[in-house]
DNA sequence: CGATAGGGCTAGGGTTGC
DNA sequence: TGCAACCCTAGCCCTATC
């Protein structure tokens, strides 16, 4: 089974806004291109964990031991939909969110379990944390711009963050102080950014600057 | 400012088909980022070409005159933007094309002037245009797979590609047509470079399979 | 030394999560 | 919706090898 990407709209009509999902699986909810009535229970074990209640956090063990090291919640997907967001359009109406959320995350164990799963292509979706930015910007400023895989083996040995990664995240920033790259036009920073980029902000201009002249 | 390469887009979304465009300028085009109302008429001179008529031409003389033996037309960009390739996004609804086009060929002319303009660092970093691959599947056909210096004495002695250049985009060729080089897994071409293969792909196939054979 | 094969790297546009 | 993440191709560069 190939996991596809989620669609787009999916996150605009969806309404489950819970972290975790504690709730059992409830057989009665039938839903389009997957788990019916004739699915049953399903309990399967991790290790020592018993994914009797299946929520996000038993997702991530999962993933663990699946070999990624950098937690790929997000990418935990289960035909189409994402585990922990239970779809609108798959859901009957007579269904609770939070049921359909816990049905997805079973059939998603189900077929990890049987081998029939992958996980996405995308590697790493996480946001930035200040600590690697400053990594980033300590790299750019030693190497220059553009020497990313060296940053990637000087600064990044141990992060999941790729080469390709810092170029795209200092491209980013770039954009997020205001600066021009390629077509795009200018954006306004979200305030999480703008949280991160306190401080940075003069120095990522300058090393801009010095970088196109 | 700092030229980049021209977005693949354009290709795709440009509506605008002329070869050249001789329109004068309209400075009732008001464009976001960069000429406004205020620009006014510019009429540069370069040696005894009077360029009061901007046309994809002019710039391809300026080319020259700046030291680029072969013209890189395809580079010159204002702004973000491609002269010669106004993009919809960038254009006022009740702007034709052409107004478009022409206004962009006058900011870079300005900027040009003002010396407030560069080339990109990487020494030829353009796109192959359908005669320089022609010219290349010509010397290939000739001289046969893995002769690039002799092919770059006997096809391109005028032109800015290097033998090892002809190497990289024969393979890159090989790729777009679907075969499997090196390590590399197959490519899916983008549309410009479909454009240019169009005719030329059972020709390239035939010479790879007889030079691997 | 010159030339080639092949892998590596980056720029930049595209796509998608959220 | 639009920012911030990742993806992908085309082109250039580096290194080993002869």
């Amino acid at each position: 089974m190939r996991i596809r990407r989620r669609p787009r709209s999916d996150f605009v009509q969806n309404t489950c806004k819970e972290e975790t999902c504690s709730q059992t699986y409830d057989n009665s909810v039938d839903m389009e291109g997957g788990l019916g009535q004739d699915d049953g229970m399903v309990t399967p074990l991790f290790g020592d964990v018993k994914l009797g209640r299946v929520d996000r956090r038993s997702l991530q063990y999962i993933s663990f031991a699946a070999g990624y090291e950098y937690p790929p919640l997000e990418m935990v997907r289960f035909r189409g939909s994402w585990g922990g967001c239970g779809q609108r359009k798959y859901r009957k109406k007579s269904t609770s969110c939070k049921a359909a959320e816990t049905s997805y995350l079973f059939g998603f164990l189900k077929h990890f379990v049987s081998g029939d799963v992958n996980f996405g292509t995308r590697k790493n979706y996480s946001h930035w944390t200040s600590d690697e930015v400053e990594a980033l910007l300590n790299g750019v400023e030693e190497h220059g711009v553009g020497n990313w895989a060296l940053i990637k083996r000087t600064y990044f040995k141990t992060f999941p963050r790729t080469a390709e990664h810092l170029k795209d995240k200092w491209r980013g920033l770039c954009r997020a102080c205001g600066l021009q790259v390629g077509s795009k036009q200018k954006v306004k920073a979200q305030p999480a950014t703008l949280e991160i980029l306190k401080g940075f902000t003069y120095k990522i201009r300058e090393m801009a600057r010095k970088h196109d002249a």
